[in-house]
DNA sequence: AAGAAAGTAGCACGGTTGTACTACCATGGC
DNA sequence: GCCATGGTAGTACAACCGTGCTACTTTCTT
């Protein structure tokens, strides 16, 4: 037997190559060759691992998925203050480079949907992880009772998650710094909040 | 002098292939053949109005802009009820095919801003539109004296600027219908709104 | 030590790309 | 009637695309 690769790592590797060439050169850039010298390796090594475009696209998607799950996953998770939940919702923004880099991704490759079927399954991963991570957030709010009586659980991860969704946009557009990314959080959670009763 | 044509007309329509294709097949398939068969004329002609491809995605761009102000612009300016203004701001809104295919338009070409610097200032463009537009309704709501007092009209169009995109967002990738946009927008306005004095 | 398997690199291919350039056509002013 | 001129179409070219295929290198097993 020769030498063996981990084939998940090599493939983490060239999607993240993807991810670069994405936001340094545009969609357009992104063929096997460009990734293949970003990362380092030759085409032909590239289609060892990922065989044809599509499959190296939806790696690149799927490690969207999978980095911003994980990263959401690891977060600590008691809602201690009301800084805390925005904290675990500030996972999901494009605060760093590494998560800029996720989101553009993800933008870019949800609008190539319409050419690639592939992508075409993965394009709701990042909305469906997005939508259960605002959920989560209210749920365990409310289970540290933190949350007003009456409120419809459904229709407020709904708005959490359009003012996510819509702050994340502004952040990536430059329309946004991270100070005010966080009070626009921190005022929607307020009024969602218990009236400051015991001490929150 | 042979026959003349109406430039601005026909790069009109050569800018709603671009968003045609665009949105059919893909940022991909944008190229300035497909662009001049879905518009049914010659590579070589399309190339007399357009020389060259930046040009060609500056001018679709530029007509998104051109669109939407002037349909923003006609639409009836007097906020009777609450509903008259998110009647006003779902103009800005994907809410048929025009609306979607410059939506699409403007979301992938700014993706490709980092390749194109002809791009790069009409990035800008759209962003400044909605975020006037959202002002726009603001003022008139508190000239016609159905704002709340004490409010803070920059902190209030940015609010509102980051809903109505997050809400744009959501009903492009189909995670929202029309009614349920509506009535976010609707809410968001009622906390704004003077507490249903005289008749609002 | 030897061979088989896994990984790497590279070339070849048909096709498409953006752009330059040229020939052709239709029309308006003289 | 004619020709200059704006519009159209088509070809040519160098570069790049995705992908198939083949040689070469490395390493583990026997």
């Amino acid at each position: 037997m020769p030498r063996l690769i981990d084939h998940d790592a090599r493939r983490a590797e060239l999607a993240e190559a993807v991810w670069r060439v994405l936001a340094r050169d545009g969609v357009a850039a992104v063929s096997v060759r460009n990734v293949a010298a970003e990362a380092g390796v030759s085409a032909g090594s590239l289609r060892h691992v990922l065989p044809t475009k599509s499959l190296l696209l939806a790696a690149a998607m799927e490690l969207v998925v999978e980095r911003a799950t994980a990263r959401f996953g690891t977060h600590p998770r008691d809602l201690e203050t009301r800084a805390d939940a925005v904290a675990l919702l500030s996972e999901m923004l494009p605060l760093d480079d590494e998560r800029r880099l996720e989101m553009r991704t993800h933008l870019a490759l949800s609008a190539e949907t319409a050419n690639d079927p592939a992508l075409a399954e993965l394009r709701r991963a990042p909305d469906d992880g997005v939508r259960t991570g605002c959920r989560v957030v209210l749920e365990l709010a409310r289970a540290q009772g933190r949350l007003r009586r009456g409120l419809d659980l459904d229709a407020e991860t709904l708005r959490l998650h359009v003012l996510v969704d819509g702050v994340a946009l502004h952040l990536l557009g430059g329309l946004l710094d991270a100070e005010t990314a966080r009070t626009l959080l921190e005022e929607h959670l307020a009024r969602l909040w218990v009236r400051s009763g015991p001490r929150s």
